[in-house]
DNA sequence: GTTAGGATTGAGACCGGACTCACAAGGGGT
DNA sequence: ACCCCTTGTGAGTCCGGTCTCAATCCTAAC
């Protein structure tokens, strides 16, 4: 109906002056609330302003004012419910204080947050909050500091860089859970990661992302404290789409000395893994235990229903807003830093390690030649 | 060179024309790219420009192009995978043309939603994807629209209002599925959704949600082409959080002329459901027949792994942001406007209708018998 | 040797608000 | 009556870019 093709020109404080018969500074005082107004001109000028629906255009306003009550959110895969409810933790706290959220993507690709993060300080955000994709590769997030701009990480930290980071101690609960398997009688424990790297995984590695260097750490710590060997070779990295996830999960499962229990380093990775599990035939837990991270409402509908390392997400988004509007507003950080704990929630996918000889018959009944 | 201390002013053209020698007008020309320049003074320049990092500043540039780069997103709840995908898809495909996304979460609340719309408008956004919490309330999804804005709707329709919108049929997938059901022999199909409502259910109520009205009128017509009346008692909205679902469900199941199957409006309310019904001891399909809309991945992993209602939201997704970004460029819409269709995707929650007695029984003495 | 015409260039006008400054008017104190 | 101080007000600057316009160069054509 209405003719869209030619864009009206958008109303402005100097045409609400004009028609409320004041200067364009009364007129902005009155509508930014601001100075010395009486009442006569104010009424008259929101009157005006009304009439014309009159709106501010945030954009000039950002611009002298220096803030755009804005704050970018980059994060890996917003597909992930993990980064889902962290984001709606981030947005509901962000919106209570008036600010409002750009959300980056980047498939946990690093030049794609490099890339991510730059866009973003051009477009003059207040601030920032970065699940960063790497622990090393932290140059432009060195320069988000030094520009001044306010940073929050989460998850995971960023080499000795000096900000606040939200995130559950990995190491320790790895090391519980790992612990909680060994007890169960599991020696041969692989661990399934979509990390990617150069080479596949071997002790003493670097690794990109503190996240999953911790856990591996906390795996350690608890084999080494047990006096039982490290099973490097079940570590599995690069675990990137279905297909190299199922064929990794094949993998530790049918080798000579297979994995009793796999551990998936995420909600999405866990759902392939016990997919292909289920496709060989094995019974979590009798054939195979399981355990994951991330506890998503669906775990508790499988049959058994899965243990899991339930993180506090929703409030560790909640508290990376917190903390980062904190900065914005120039107040110091939170006194004690929050520190988030992950739980390990034991439901039913954990068993006591079987017969080896089981395995050995699945993977001859399987007659699987794969072997590189 | 690095930073010394602290907040430097941000660097300008025309500190870069300084450096580099030159008129800011100049400078400006060489670093945006545009109008004839020398090559000795776009070197100059943008070598300058590396020297100072300057970078541009897009508050200014979006303040006299008119063009933020940058599209709003209003969903009702990003938590919900259904919208984590569909987002997913709008950011992957406004990335590939340069265009950031600001993400608002309206918990399916109008008065959200307005508030959303208005702020984005503020911002001076380049266009709007809306997921709209209602389909009567439309006002400010009309204001867009008059204010020459471009705006494409997702999931649901608006009103009577001219609007691109990506959504699958639900009638159609709906009286499919319903079919199948009442084919199965069920005639108690239960429906239950979130959707707020002032009063219960009754036939011919006019509902906010054009989704869930095009459902239930699906649900009708299968009914009554089989001559079979629709049991109205069985739908169920306003099925908020997760004790009002259960409540709902054991209602449906228990009461003394009970549900023999039931349809789940989403993703999130199928999880409380599918809890409560393992939770009375009934055993899906043989109990209960179950079935749910969207595909999500863990679907498969339920035993029986659950029948669902597919819907490519990814692709919904990928065509709202081309369908924007068109609109945005000023190009007319795809010429046949893209379809898309849900799936009944039969796996295995969905059985045989079951005596009634077997209900009955479990009603009165659910002493629950533990299944095999 | 001019001269037309395109390539370059700088000054300055915007964009739409926020904010500074100079100045007028009104009230109270002495 | 005089001065001080608190409001109220309009003109104009600024933020950091884009873009218009007129002036200046430069080169090929006459």
């Amino acid at each position: 109906m209405s003719s869209n093709g030619s864009r009206r020109r958008e109303v402005t404080v100097a045409d609400v002056a004009k028609a409320a018969q004041v200067s364009k500074a009364q007129a902005a005082r009155a509508l930014g609330n601001y100075g010395a107004v009486s009442e006569d001109v104010r009424g008259r000028v929101l009157a005006a302003a009304e009439q014309l629906e009159y709106r501010p255009n945030e954009l000039a306003r950002s611009m002298n004012t220096g803030k755009s009550n804005t704050i970018g959110v980059v994060v890996g895969d917003i597909e992930n419910p993990h980064f889902g409810l962290t984001t709606r933790g981030i947005t509901d706290t962000a919106k209570k204080s008036g600010f409002n959220v750009i959300l980056v993507n980047t498939d946990e690709d690093t030049a794609a947050e490099v890339e991510a993060v730059r866009v973003l300080l051009d477009k003059r955000v207040d601030g920032l909050i970065v699940a960063p994709a790497s622990s090393v590769e932290t140059r432009h997030l060195q320069r988000v500091q030094d520009s001044g701009r306010p940073l929050v990480l989460l998850d995971r930290n960023a080499g000795q860089m000096d900000v606040e980071t939200m995130a559950v101690n990995m190491a320790d609960i790895s090391h519980e859970s790992t612990q909680y398997l060994l007890q169960a009688g599991h020696r041969r424990i692989a661990f399934i990661s979509t990390l990617k790297t150069e080479s596949p995984y071997r002790i003493g590695m670097v690794l990109d992302s503190s996240q999953i260097a911790d856990r591996l750490e906390g795996m350690q710590k608890a084999y080494q404290e047990t006096g039982l060997p490290f099973p490097a070779d079940l570590v599995r990295l690069n675990a990137g789409d279905a297909d190299s996830i199922r064929r990794v999960t094949r993998e530790v499962l049918l080798m000579p000395d297979p994995a009793t229990a796999v551990v998936a380093s995420d909600g999405l990775i866990a759902l392939s893994i016990v997919e292909e599990i289920q496709e060989l035939g094995l019974a979590i837990p009798a054939d195979v235990s399981f355990l994951m991270y991330d506890d998503f409402a669906w775990t508790r509908l499988t049959t058994p229903p899965l243990t899991v390392i339930a993180q506090p997400v929703y409030n560790m988004g909640v508290a990376a807003a917190k903390a980062l509007i904190r900065q914005i507003q120039g107040l110091p950080p939170q006194k004690p830093a929050p520190k988030f704990t992950a739980t390990l929630v034991r439901r039913g996918s954990v068993g006591a390690r079987r017969a080896v000889e089981a395995f050995r018959a699945a993977e001859i009944g399987c007659a699987c030649p794969t072997k590189p």
